[in-house]
DNA sequence: GATAAATACGAACGATCGTGCTATATTTAA
DNA sequence: TTAAATATAGCACGATCGTTCGTATTTATC
């Protein structure tokens, strides 16, 4: 049994789904404890602080969104696929936990919060971004984006696709969700595609 | 000096200001109190309950949103000006509050946290989105919009780009995010125009 | 096996939370 | 002018918040 030093991580998982139902900010020491079924100083003797709790979370979240999203889309080939594939594990991501993906909903919660807490978040949100703008210019090298598009325009585009899935998916719990992200990202696709042979209007492709 | 009646009017005010900042579930009575310089029971005893507060917020909120946002709007003319009409205001009206848009904040908030404030806020987006929905199907008939679209499919388009607005305006306090916007929202509206004279492709309307 | 370090606990702290109860002003109605 | 209604304040409650401290137990090091 190597329980000791998983205790740590185990409550870091447990807090990062309270805190994805309720809000980063409203993972307490109190339930977090109670939820592990240990006391709250013993579990606050891990942390320090209740920031450092809630940058752990974050930091362990990051880390688990690179290993089931970002790690195996990079290993797929560029362009559309690659695309694709990343917005698949997104969602999927976000459906493991409870209150969907923890970056969208903090993100909102702190967008007006200042602290240690915020400037982590806004650290990661930057390198995610980053992360889709790089993605765009691969599409670009393999020839299925258009030379001329505007990378940065593609990231917001393609993140405001996706918080429109969360918010919808999340509060309405409306089953046509996915159909309509479906479609709206197959738009968002041929915007930025490279015309094909003929100037008609093209469909939208499948996988 | 009308002003006792005003009292709680102030009170729900100034509570939608936190709220727009902190969250809603993060209004509470005791730095209410302080704000308005009153005591914390002279201040519940307006509301009764925490509950009742945070609902009479979300009312004041999606009144004035009607007065300044959904009515002058349709008051212009039906079709695509109208479409930008009211999302110029959307956006200026989100701009009023130092967090955003409260709506936007309150559905990630509530997307998973059960009782009567959920309930109340997902009326008020539901009739929000059938606005939207509304306000496509008057393009259509303005001849602005294709007579074969999904106005849902619309409705969610338009929302996840304000999403996205919101998002990239409040967390990263972007000042390229009115342009990204902008860009993208013409880039909409053309997925959905009616195809102008020749096959060409179109450019962006101006205004 | 002794020792030091890591881990956990119980109890308590001051602050704040939402919410009652009671009394006193203040406004409105008769 | 008085009675009723409304508005506000004061005080207290049990609960929970983040945090500290002292102590016991486990683990790793010598």
């Amino acid at each position: 049994m190597v329980k000791k030093r998983d205790t740590k991580t185990t409550i870091i998982k447990t807090g990062l789904e309270i805190a994805s139902q309720l809000g980063l900010e409203n993972v307490t020491i109190g339930n977090l404890a109670k939820e592990m079924q240990m006391s709250k100083s013993g579990l606050f003797a891990h942390f320090q602080s209740k920031e450092n709790l809630q940058i752990d979370i974050l930091q362990y979240a990051s880390e688990d969104f690179s290993h089931y999203v970002i790690i195996p889309a990079l290993k797929t080939e560029g362009g559309i696929p690659r695309i694709r594939n990343l917005v698949d594990r997104w969602i999927e991501w976000g459906d493991k936990l409870s209150g969907g993906c923890i970056f969208v909903s903090a993100g909102m919660e702190y967008s007006d919060r200042p602290g240690k807490v915020r400037e982590a978040l806004l650290q990661q949100q930057e390198e995610w971004i980053d992360c889709l703008r790089r993605i765009a210019q691969s599409a670009i090298k393999a020839g299925d984006f258009k030379k001329d598009i505007d990378c940065d325009q593609f990231a917001f585009d393609l993140y405001s696709l996706l918080l429109g899935f969360h918010y919808y998916y999340n509060l309405f719990n409306d089953k046509e969700t996915k159909k309509r992200q479906q479609s709206a990202f197959d738009r968002l696709l041929d915007n930025y595609r490279t015309i094909p042979k003929k100037g008609k209007r093209q469909l939208s492709s499948k996988t």
